[in-house]
DNA sequence: ACCAGCTCCTGCTTGC
DNA sequence: TGCAAGCAGGAGCTGG
């Protein structure tokens, strides 16, 4: 599922189509997804133009002129696609409806923007703007990856006299928000650090690479549109194509990537998720 | 406080 | 074109 590359490729295909456009109907057709939608949401929505649309780690904030914010997260398998009579259209020839769209937004430039989840694990909520800040989903959230405020010193202080593997620090949102296993994965074999490894048990200059590959691994997966392993497609419907250049993730068996080392890259399960290292040159 | 495990849901893949 | 088990990118909750 979307991990934050993915969001933030949806969120700037959604740009053109959303930004500064009024939503003239909302069609909203299930009560919840993996919580109730809030109160009214389809009335409220009806007529509200976004005057911004931007993002808070996995999270989607649409800010409206009606002083409320619609957060959007994808969950495991949420697809947001753009269909209709618009510029960069998902399916333009085929708007016939899956059982599993859940939300429609048509914006008053005749472009529809869809919701799609099978699993159901995404949500929606609206939020007062001023609030945003302190909606439970996001008061907690770490910083965000790509930022100013996201350093080595963030990580050696979020670490310190940690017992648990960096790889389950890592996936703590609390920590630095926005990764998932993906690019823990990918983040960790680039820096040469084993996923095993006691977060407290790192020293300061494996720290700086890790920062460092965190960035590079999020900013190329960005550049290539995210990763489509099964459900996610961008909002136009095109494939992500950062999957092409895992070098641990999904791996399983094959040979490592790294110069000059011989290891293969191997499956562990770390509290109940894969994980995919090199054992020779991850320590 | 910390941490591992379970859970929500559907659908795809694998093994018989 | 059968069936059941196992697995999947998130993240809140429970209980040790």
């Amino acid at each position: 599922m979307p991990e934050l590359p993915e969001v933030e490729t949806v969120r700037q295909g959604l740009l053109p189509a959303m930004e500064n456009r009024r939503i003239s109907h909302a069609e909203v057709r299930r009560p919840d997804l993996r919580w109730p939608f809030p109160p009214r949401m389809a009335e409220r929505l009806t007529g509200a133009r976004v005057t911004a649309l931007g993002r808070r780690s996995k999270y989607i904030l649409a800010s409206l002129d009606t002083g409320q914010t619609l957060l959007i997260h994808l969950g495991m398998s949420g697809r947001m696609t753009i269909s209709g009579d618009a510029p960069g259209s998902f399916h333009r020839d085929h708007p016939l409806r899956d059982k599993h769209d859940h939300v429609v937004l048509t914006m008053d430039s005749g472009a529809r923007i869809t919701f799609n989840d099978a699993r159901r694990f995404g949500a929606m909520d609206l939020i007062a703007t001023p609030a945003v800040e302190t909606h439970p989903l996001l008061a907690k959230l770490g910083p965000e990856p790509l930022g100013n405020t996201f350093h080595a010193g963030v990580l050696a202080r979020a670490f310190s006299g940690k017992r648990a593997p960096v790889k389950s620090a890592l996936l703590d949102q609390r920590i630095v928000a926005g990764l998932g296993n993906i690019y823990v994965c990918e983040a960790l074999w680039r820096a040469g650090i084993s996923p095993m490894r006691q977060a407290g048990r790192i020293g300061q200059a494996r720290l700086e690479t890790l920062t460092q590959t965190i960035r590079d691994v999020l900013a190329e997966a960005i550049e290539a549109g995210g990763s489509s392993l099964r459900d996610y497609r961008q909002a136009d419907g095109e494939l992500g194509y950062f999957q092409h250049r895992f070098a641990a993730y999904d791996r399983e068996g094959q040979p490592c990537r790294t110069q000059d080392c011989d290891g293969v890259i191997e499956r562990i399960v770390q509290s109940g998720r894969s994980t995919f290292h090199c054992r020779r040159c991850q320590r």
